[in-house]
DNA sequence: TGCTGTTTCTGTACCGAGTCCAGAAAGTCT
DNA sequence: AGACTTTCTGGACTCGGTACAGAAACAGCA
């Protein structure tokens, strides 16, 4: 947790700087026509110093997912622990869903519909999934009376849980400019697949 | 359909020339280790003509999963129409993990054990999981009696229940040696996917 | 004022995946 | 002998990502 630095170099650029000059290429150019080079020449920096902030190019279609994603683990840990595991999950996901309105669409939305056949986004996209499954997971099986011969059920559910809501929110973007809040879609899919891991998961 | 061709250039080189020349790279050198050059070297032919027959580099990591994949649709199709759609796809996507046993272990997942914290895998695996949740979602709402207006319901049911099976074929990778068949693997991870969204799909 | 340590920034060189393309090679069919 | 078709080859190229050595810009301290 350290806060600004009081030795060294101060920075001359910052994640925003990259994000924005990045935003407005992509609406001139789209993610895939425009290289790391455009990004930071507009940037006004060095190449080689995209990389002290991004590791990879894609992380700019998922910044503010990314942003969304973070709360994960806070609404993970603030539920109540008498609940049943699949609704406590269920509670966290609509919580985090519920950060993403019409307001608020990451670039990996809108970039989907230009990229369409484009394979660009898968490669990024599992990486997030990956991390919020593994979330997930830790959550359920860290649950008390949590019993370890069940792990594969806790890893299946908590895959199912995740997908179910990716699959949602693919449907959102898909909705176009009519698209509301993400959250009653999230809600529509990923309950039968709580309602089926509850006998399954919570002990009575 | 085209069968052997008759006109032109007979072909030198073949699909399993160059995934046996990788078979013996990646053993040496692991996946990472070893370049396209590397392996057409082997082979004898040149590096072009290895995009002649693999669009990318990993797919040599999928290729015996993509066999086995390839049987879904017509696992799919041979169901009895009159079953209610999450049994169809649940014995579907049993009789494919039937084709799984210790005597098959497809590259990505040997390979998944020395790359570990690498994502080297996680871009090529999303291709292949949406090639599959897009063919039973297809069949979910081709089936007769199936209302557009359960359209989300129906993609979140193919996702949930493709992930699951994903899990459960990762669980079973990671088992190592001792790993058997995959199947009741499987079992186990998707059928409470199933039974949770048979009262949303199932008209009664 | 200068020295030291720390951090950011830059330039360059490098690697490997994937694309493009012009042309050679090796057949079959008139 | 062409003409046609397909495979194969080699080279040049783009782009993402890595490695690294050194310059730039500060703070603290002598």
């Amino acid at each position: 947790m350290s806060f600004s630095r009081t030795t060294g170099r101060p920075r001359q650029s910052s994640r925003a700087m990259l994000e924005e000059a990045a935003s407005e290429l992509f609406l001139e150019q789209t993610y895939a026509g425009t290289t790391i080079g455009d990004i930071t020449r507009r940037a006004g920096v060095s190449r080689t110093t995209f990389f002290n902030y991004f590791a990879t190019k894609s992380d700019l279609l998922w910044v503010d997912v990314d942003a969304g994603l973070a709360a994960l683990p806070a609404a993970l840990a603030q539920c109540d622990r008498a609940e049943p595991v699949t609704v406590a999950v269920r509670h966290a996901l609509l919580t985090l869903a519920a950060g993403f309105g019409p307001g608020r669409v990451p670039w990996a939305v809108t970039q989907y519909e230009v990229m369409a056949t484009e394979g660009e986004l898968e490669s990024s996209a599992l990486a997030r999934f990956l991390v919020v499954t593994g979330r997930v997971a830790e959550f359920v099986a860290a649950r008390p009376g949590f019993a370890a011969d069940r792990d594969l059920a806790g890893r299946a559910f908590s895959s199912a849980v995740v997908a179910a809501a990716a699959a949602a929110a693919a449907e959102w973007a898909a909705a176009g400019v009519h698209r509301g809040d993400l959250a009653p879609y999230v809600d529509l899919a990923i309950s039968p697949v709580c309602s089926g891991f509850r006998p399954v998961l919570d002990p009575r």
